[in-house]
DNA sequence: CAATAGATCATCT
DNA sequence: GATGATCTATTGC
């Protein structure tokens, strides 16, 4: 089962905890989401929405349940899942997955990580292992090549709750979420 | 193992 | 013209 729409269309803090331990699947590679941060509308200001809409936040502000790529330091591409409802700003980065399909494709793509472990974790690996792309900026993530799946066999797991990485504002907020105790995570 | 320098560009001031 | 929601290789203990 694809994870709905009606999913999405909710608090960006509940989309964001409730994302671990479901399966990103884009075309023949999938993983189990181990990690997300959320960031938020209003005064979030380590948020890209925080400036306000502009070209390349709109996708932040639309409907929920699409894909916001963006470029990092020149060279690596970050993947956000847009929450709340059409108009409100919000969207989940995921951090962190557990490989469970397509591996062998994941490592063709990430020459550099030795372990399996290393294949998707940090936001750059990820979208690396994946496949992902700007081109995928703006796709729906309720149906086509791009989705998340919901019908997994959830084992029981803790969420701990950390500041989010590598920001500068609000870098004190408790808005990271990761699966406690799991080796998968972008780090301890 | 920890610290750090360098790569590189779309976006916004 | 400055600035990042990062990763990797390299250096130094």
């Amino acid at each position: 089962m694809i994870l709905p729409r009606s999913f999405y269309r909710r608090s960006t803090v509940e989309v964001a905890r409730d994302l671990l331990g479901k399966i990103l699947v884009h075309g023949e590679t999938e993983g189990r989401i181990v990690e997300t941060e959320a960031y938020l509308g209003g005064n979030d200001l380590a948020a890209h929405s925080a400036r306000g809409l502009t070209e390349r936040t709109r996708v932040i502000f639309g409907p929920p349940g699409r894909a916001y790529v963006y470029l990092i330091y020149g060279m690596y591409e970050c993947l956000n899942l847009v929450a709340e409802p059409n108009g409100k700003p919000g969207c989940v980065l995921l951090r962190a997955l557990e490989p469970v399909a397509g591996i062998e494709v994941m490592q063709r793509r990430r020459p550099a990580a030795r372990a399996v472990r290393d294949l998707a974790r940090g936001p750059g690996r990820l979208t690396l292992a994946m496949g992902i792309t700007r081109r995928l900026n703006g796709a729906d993530v309720t149906r086509g090549r791009l989705t998340v799946r919901g019908d997994v066999p959830q084992e029981k797991f803790e969420i701990e709750v950390t500041p989010r990485i590598g920001i500068r504002h609000c870098a004190d907020w408790p808005l990271r979420y990761l699966i406690k105790g799991n080796h998968y995570v972008s780090r301890a």
